[in-house]
DNA sequence: CTGTTAGCGCATTCAT
DNA sequence: ATGAATGCGCTAACAG
């Protein structure tokens, strides 16, 4: 049913292996025979057969992002940022953030410039390599980049390595923190390694190197504990101290760097003591807040979503209503947080700072805007499809720290002086 | 280097088409057998090579999932519903969202009880989760279910769909609203049409039907002109008149569906002149104002997302500074329109009422909460997911529209009566 | 530059 | 219930 090489082949009268190679384009040929290969391709309708090809040179054109949570905007610009590096043949680093519009022509009316399509990889520019990518969006040495959700379970991100091993995937890049039990942490590096064995470029983005992580191209970190403590300084210095965290979940790595970062500069202010620095957790709304230091009993888990940041953030408001100030786990969280907060009766900033992390899109537009820490996503996610692509070189060690910005906008100010009107 | 069939077969003293049988699992093989082959299987680390098995079998387990934009939950919600609905054997509807749990777990190590599993082609009889998917994350008939980020470009949609098609891919589902040009749409649809042949389930989420489309298997389309036209006349209802309108691109279905169905209210209100229903669009900052009906002159289009609200939303104001209602094309844009409105010195939404459309979660959160037009976005990708996988019959006709539900909230308020203290 | 010859690793007929 | 062939469609050496 479907035309195969041969087909091709015989149409434009050469030998299967000439229409291979130029549809490879990296060899030698005529450009007279090219010429008729092209044209029965057309005709026929010609797709190459994905499978077939890869079984025979041992490769496939497969690239896989996996992600925690596709439906969150951290990882979208992420995965949307890796790839437009990876899927447009050069892709300049020009194709930019706005990605969605970057195409779709802008408003422009009716009639209008219509524009063809942005200006792709540098128009015909083909210098040597294939150069097809034709009209008929034939596709030419492109790779497939395809984004993987799995939601945040280990199970799911070890299924998805498996189903990537089993095409043979040329690189994987995995995004967002990483689940701390050990498990799942030798489980996947063990994983990662066979990957890597088989041909696979690994490279890690916004997660931090694993031990032993040779398998790996490069793992770009984000420095979460950096940021979170810098965050708290913001606040400390504003004048806060009885400040309330609603921290993710507890066994992520990103959970844990951002509140080490916290309670670094808690310590350091000599506002919980030395030696406590153990987190009990906590499931999240229960109201288990018996004995435990100060540092727990302000410490709330719940997950990355902003109906579990709510939920948190009035367990907060129970166990201590004495709150200047509200540290969230990300902005989507803070949402929530504020959210709780105002239900409370209570003003941002007035009554409450509320600080976020990530400085997503919306962060800015937060009323107060919300004071977060920006983390350069596009950007990493960008580096990280290069660095997949073999386009950029690894950091020394195969290790680079992304830095994070404190931002300071207006849901955070100095606490009120105690009146009595608050707590209702 | 890597282990084969061949190797697996070797080491459990069977042949290479016993092993075959045992991982496919539908057909009848020895209770003992088929533990040696997969004891061999775990002490070899094999995983089956996909393009080989594609190859063979001319199908693949691939799943591609179209979006226009990565970054924006609006798709990444369907996108994650769809995933989860492909991704694991069974997936009860349960799942839902926050997914984490989820998990294929069971680690249900070497034998387990068999069962009859999802059958595949509808193949033999198996009717719970196939066995397998043990411990290493072996990843029984597992789909791998992928994302595609178009970035709302016409030809990345094409690129990717031929890199589908190529890879012979089980289903392909497309969100989002399309773009109205004839010739991609022409392409598209001969694209969707072969890709049909070829045996790939083809699935339509968030999209109108394309002519003539036997081709796909269902198409589920928003009812955006409803929606539209329902919160427009919620608008009209408050009292106000001068209603603003901040469109998506305007070569895109869902920015015309929308804009129609705020018009549709308007013309019937009396507000807007019949037959005048044509939009001249804009290209957004230009204030290129002259002439036109005020249908024209108080509709300015842009991108779907923040930026662009913000600034059409105060190209809006420069034409008109007494608008008391801005409807946006989304709640992304509205976000922005909301930030362009305050720029302005104007409150919401006691000066000028806000709209978004979608109902995305953050939309609850904005200050204040956002009125808008609720899309199920996540049952409608599940429902997607089903229908690319064969677990639910299309409906009728194959095409099904899906409803939108107005929430009223609280950025939208009565007009205030006219004041001189407006317009700065 | 182009044609020939071999497999790539697996799913299937067929035979047992 | 299992094994032995055959070929899926393509790429990659080798010739020429």
């Amino acid at each position: 049913m479907t035309a195969t090489l041969a087909d091709v082949a015989a149409r434009a009268r050469v030998s299967a292996a000439t229409v291979s190679r130029v549809l490879n384009g990296n060899y030698p040929v005529a450009e007279a025979t090219r010429a008729r290969v092209l044209r029965a391709v057309d005709e026929l309708d010609y797709v190459l057969n994905g499978p077939a090809s890869s079984l025979a040179a041992a490769t496939s054109d497969l690239v896989g992002i996996l992600v925690n949570d596709i439906a969150d905007p951290f990882f979208g610009i992420m995965a949307g940022a890796a790839q437009s590096e990876i899927g447009e043949s050069g892709a300049g680093s020009g194709s930019g953030q706005a990605g969605s519009g970057a195409g779709s022509g802008a408003g422009s009316g009716a009639g209008s410039g219509q524009m063809t399509g942005s200006g792709r990889a540098g128009a015909s520019g083909r210098t040597g390599a294939s150069g097809r990518t034709g009209t008929s969006g034939r596709a030419g040495g492109e790779k497939l980049a395809v984004v993987c959700n799995t939601g945040g379970s280990p199970e799911r991100e070890l299924t998805y390595l498996t189903l990537l091993q089993r095409q043979r995937a040329a690189a994987v890049i995995l995004t967002g923190g990483a689940v701390e039990d050990p498990a799942h942490q030798a489980a996947i590096s063990a994983k990662l390694t066979k990957l890597a064995d088989a041909g696979t470029r690994v490279v890690l983005c916004g997660r931090p190197p694993l031990t032993g992580g040779e398998a790996v191209v490069a793992a770009l970190a984000f420095d979460n504990r950096g940021g979170g403590r810098r965050l708290t300084e913001h606040l400390l210095a504003l004048g806060h101290t009885r400040i309330g965290y609603v921290a993710g979940p507890a066994e992520r790595t990103t959970t844990r760097h951002r509140l080490e970062g916290h309670r670094d500069a808690m310590r350091a202010a000599g506002l919980i003591g030395y030696g406590t620095g153990r987190d009990t957790g906590d499931a999240g709304s229960k109201g288990s807040a018996e004995g435990a230091y100060d540092e727990d009993r302000l410490t709330v888990h719940g997950l990355y979503d902003r109906r579990s940041g709510y939920e948190a953030t009035l367990e907060l408001l129970r166990r201590e209503p004495e709150v200047t100030a509200v540290v969230a786990a990300n902005d989507t969280v803070a949402l929530g947080a504020c959210a709780a907060i105002r239900e409370r009766g209570l003003r941002i900033p007035e009554d409450v700072s509320v600080a976020g992390f990530d400085d997503l899109p919306f962060s800015v537009d937060a009323v107060p805007a919300l004071t977060t820490v920006r983390l350069p996503l596009f950007e990493a996610g960008a580096r990280a499809g290069r660095l997949a692509m073999g386009k950029e070189t690894p950091p020394p060690g195969g290790i680079a720290t992304i830095g994070a910005e404190l931002m300071v906008r207006g849901s955070t100010a100095p606490p009120r002086m105690r009146t009595a009107n608050r707590g209702r």
